[in-house]
DNA sequence: GTGAGTGACGACAGGATCTGTCGTCACTCG
DNA sequence: CGAGTGACGACAGATCCTGTCGTCACTCAC
């Protein structure tokens, strides 16, 4: 009963991260991937549209994301919105290792890390959406989405590398971080 | 005398996009574009790498804005110096109409959005590291760049768009456009 | 000139990615 | 208990990309 053994896509991500680490992106095949994942490969695409989103189909912390702009209270700032829609990413990014793991098989390969940019940009074109939709004109929510952007790569960069502190703090401390070098160096 | 008929690699990329334009991306293959070349599939791969590096291999651009980068006069800012290296563009970047049809495939192909992302940013990091090797220190660089990047494709939009204005102009209005835009945002 | 490089090219083979299609098996629900 | 429904395997095939080898035009030393 190797079959319907429940959770296949989940067993797929696991098999493609466990395999891009032993050997590396272009080593493993996606036959490697999906018999490791007690699949075939055209099970493996059924899953994904294609060989790099094994390691960015996860589209959770969009949605959460979304749904924590679009609740937000009435009269906050553009940024700080941002801010406390990202502080929920450390409940959707576990466990840490995987995260860790998952930076690390981008890190070596282009093609993945094609992927990854590509990714930043919708999502945070999706932001500026989001944001607009909340009332915010096209500029603010453009520059807020850059700025947002950029401070949650710093803090998610951080917290991978074992900062404990809460992520909204980490957040902030970023943010804090970014106004210090560009108050500066605006002249 | 098919063969030897010069220019191949030109051949090639106005194969492309033609064909990128007559049928979209994905739909032409390689064979299609080698074929109107008057070359073989294999040769299409002598010359690019891949399918979609067709029409992003030129990196003319990239050697002169480097080229003016290090020529720079001392004491001359650091976005001043990215902005002079930028004005070189139009020298390269013809005809217009070359530009434009590029610009349409790319928007209309995923695959070529991704790889137009990640040649935006392997130039930026060019930009911040000759930048550094001029002097300036690491922030600086960064910032100076990412502001630069953001002005450059400010200004080749509205070039495009047939803006006839010289393109050092544009890039000084380009410029002046963001500030205004960052200044009263900033609170 | 003539023979040894050298580089662009064609021809061929083959592995990997991705898609279309169809039949099968487990599960659900009326 | 029979009709969906969805996940899956099996198979075929187009396309992408690479390795390898032989050929042709050109160059340059001798």
């Amino acid at each position: 009963m190797a079959r319907w053994e429940g959770n296949a896509r989940g067993r797929l991500e696991r098999a493609a991260l466990d395999l891009f680490r032993e050997q590396g992106y272009d080593g493993t095949t996606v036959a490697q991937i999906a018999r490791r994942a007690n699949l075939t490969e055209r099970s493996f695409y059924r899953w994904f549209t294609d060989k790099r989103e094994v390691l960015f189909a996860d589209d959770e912390l969009e949605a959460r994301y979304l749904a924590v702009i679009e609740a937000a209270p009435a009269g906050l700032g553009a940024l700080p919105t941002l801010l406390a829609a990202f502080a929920t990413t450390p409940e959707v990014l576990r466990p840490r290792e995987f995260v860790i793991e998952r930076a690390a098989a981008i890190a070596a390969s282009p093609p993945l890390q094609e992927r990854e940019l590509i990714k930043m940009v919708t999502l945070s074109q999706k932001l500026v959406a989001a944001l607009v939709r909340r009332g915010y004109d096209d500029q603010t929510a453009y520059l807020a989405a850059a700025l947002g952007s950029t401070i949650l790569r710093l803090a998610v960069h951080r917290w991978a590398l074992g900062d404990d502190a809460d992520f909204a703090d980490l957040l902030a401390a970023a943010r804090q971080d970014l106004v210090d070098v560009a108050g500066p160096a605006a002249g």
